[in-house]
DNA sequence: AGAGGTCGCGCC
DNA sequence: AGGGCGCGACCTCT
């Protein structure tokens, strides 16, 4: 194991695609001996987009019982090492897009053990007896990078001033207490709220004795929700709001927060690539996609260096305008901001309503202001409505549906198949039929959203992983430190900083073609070169 | 004491 | 209002 590294730092030269069982388990200790791929095929990961694709429902790889390549990642034990394909293809992020995205691998297996080796030749067999091969591999590809950016990114780190997180911290809350001590500024707060309910000895952290205590004192609320605080009147409402604002900052990123996730000035979450069933990633502690507005002050470029932050506007409206082809929605898109084209095209009076009605469209909203507004967008987009509409109705029988690269969502549980069997026999039980009915709905729901959202995962995955090759041609080595669903942050040397910026405008704009070829739909960027990631936005 | 469920709230 | 999450704290059950 100890030349791994230099045999792949070598073989890399070539441009290979590496096929490996786990990037997540080979790459950080090549990252770490200091060597770079600039491509891969993970097995694991493609295995599980592969399994659940409705584009491919007869193959021998969704056919096969669960096996290994099933289990999560955690669980895997290594079957070999990786192994080495001399890639001589187009790897799915050239100039084809999802009309053909090339051959996957094309070479020779070099050491390859039999479960990789068998495993590859099922997913290639997988991918091209399926109905849309060329979305599949770009989907895989897209995938596989996202994996190696993910390991990057935990490598390099987001650089993290824990001074200035200090500060704040102390400015906020008051200085650091003794281990398991309640901050001063809290307990000043905790002090007027039970001051406010007369309640001396009340555990302010406990939601049933707050609950308990706030309907003693005669407010009228069913639980001790900040939105359901928010709309009473009482002296209790503000030090309550207030308590319970520092002691979020407290629990979830104060100071235990900065001991356990920064060290050396960086912030190492880690991602877990598809670990959201629309694609989106998640992560697994230091709530990385979470990061409170108020802490992003922290996060600094080192001297010399700047942050490029950089967030795709509107990007849910934008997918579903391209992937049902709405020429309208798009001509709506066609300047930086998708809401006011909305306004502008006499379709809202006002931003609010336009984005409230986008959301509602793409999220299933079916009551209150935003359901109110559905006839109207479905007059202006007929073509968006429909195809969201059609995700729902789908969802409701409790059928699979695809993103646009064909990921496919999960079959409902058993549960759910069960109550609606129950709810549709003879003499059902009007109560089992009405919750069956509920049910139903909120999978729709879900089969609406996942087909936006988990397209728009796409998009982004495809923009991140443009973006990496462009990165490796700028000076200086800025590279990827933050990414949040329609969001990217890179660290660069101030000096080409511009030039960072240029790449990922470019990135998006080839992100677009590569998906939805010349769908004239544009993917505006709000793109800031900032010091502190506060200064963004 | 530990597991699992729920609440509440941060992000998109 | 609707979708997707993670996480810490509290609470309850075993």
């Amino acid at each position: 194991m100890a030349d791994l590294a230099s045999v792949v730092r070598e073989r890399e030269q070539a441009g290979p695609r590496w096929v490996w069982d786990d990037t997540a388990h080979w790459y950080p200790p090549l990252l770490a001996a200091g060597v770079r791929v600039q491509r891969c095929h993970d097995l694991r990961l493609c295995h599980r987009i592969l399994r659940g694709t409705a584009l491919a429902p007869g193959s021998a790889l969704a056919l096969a019982a669960p096996g290994p390549w099933d289990e999560a990642a955690t669980d895997t034990p290594t079957p070999s090492g990786p192994s080495l394909f001399d890639a001589f293809d187009e790897d799915g992020f050239g100039e084809e897009g999802v009309a053909d995205g090339g051959d996957l691998v094309d070479g020779l297996v070099m050491g390859a053990d039999d479960g990789v080796a068998g495993e590859l030749a099922r997913q290639l067999a997988a991918v091209a007896g399926s109905s849309a091969p060329g979305r599949l591999r770009l989907l895989l590809a897209a995938e596989s990078t996202g994996a190696l950016i993910a390991a990057e990114m935990h490598h390099d780190g987001m650089p993290w001033d824990a001074e200035v997180h200090d500060a704040l911290l102390t400015t906020l809350l008051g200085p650091r207490p003794p281990a398991g001590g309640r901050p001063a500024r809290m307990e000043e707060l905790a002090d007027q709220v039970r001051a406010a309910l007369d309640q001396p000895g009340l555990r302010i952290d406990s939601p049933p004795d707050l609950l308990r205590a706030l309907q003693q004192a005669g407010l009228a609320v069913s639980s001790t929700s900040k939105h359901e605080l928010r709309e009473i009147e009482h002296p209790v409402v503000a030090p309550l709001l207030a308590y319970k604002k520092l002691s979020r900052l407290l629990t979830a990123n104060g100071w235990a927060w900065l001991e356990r996730w920064v060290h050396d000035g960086r912030f190492r979450p880690d991602y877990v690539v598809g670990g959201v069933v629309t694609g989106r990633w998640a992560t697994n502690g230091g709530g990385a996609l979470q990061l409170p507005a108020q802490v992003r002050g922290a996060v600094r470029a080192d001297p010399g260096w700047a942050l490029v932050v950089a967030d795709a506007a509107q990007l849910e409206p934008r997918v579903l305008a391209a992937m049902s082809a709405d020429v309208a929605m798009a001509a709506a898109g066609r300047q930086a901001d998708l809401y006011q084209g909305l306004v502008d095209a006499g379709t809202v009076e006002t931003r609010q309503q336009a984005k409230y009605a986008m959301l509602g469209a793409i999220y299933g909203a079916t009551t209150g202001v935003s359901a109110a507004l559905m006839p109207r967008l479905t007059r202006a987009f007929p073509q968006a409505i429909a195809m969201v509409e059609e995700a729902a109705r789908t969802g409701e029988r409790g059928d699979v549906v695809s993103t646009w690269l064909g990921r496919s969502s999960p079959r409902p549980s058993a549960t759910w198949q069960a109550a609606r069997d129950a709810a549709g026999s003879e003499g059902a039980d009007p109560a089992d039929v009405r919750a069956a009915r509920q049910r139903a709905r909120d999978w729709g729901r879900f089969a609406r959203n996942f087909i936006v959202q988990g397209t728009a995962a796409e998009w982004a995955l495809c923009w991140m992983a443009s973006l990496r090759r462009r990165l490796r041609e700028i000076d200086g080595r800025p590279h990827l430190v933050f990414f949040l669903h329609d969001e990217v942050m890179v660290h660069s040397p101030a000096d080409v900083a511009e030039e960072v910026a240029a790449a990922v405008r470019e990135s998006a704009a080839e992100a677009g073609r590569l998906l939805f070829g010349g769908f004239p739909v544009e993917f505006a960027l709000q793109v800031a070169v900032v010091q502190g990631y506060d200064e963004a936005k």
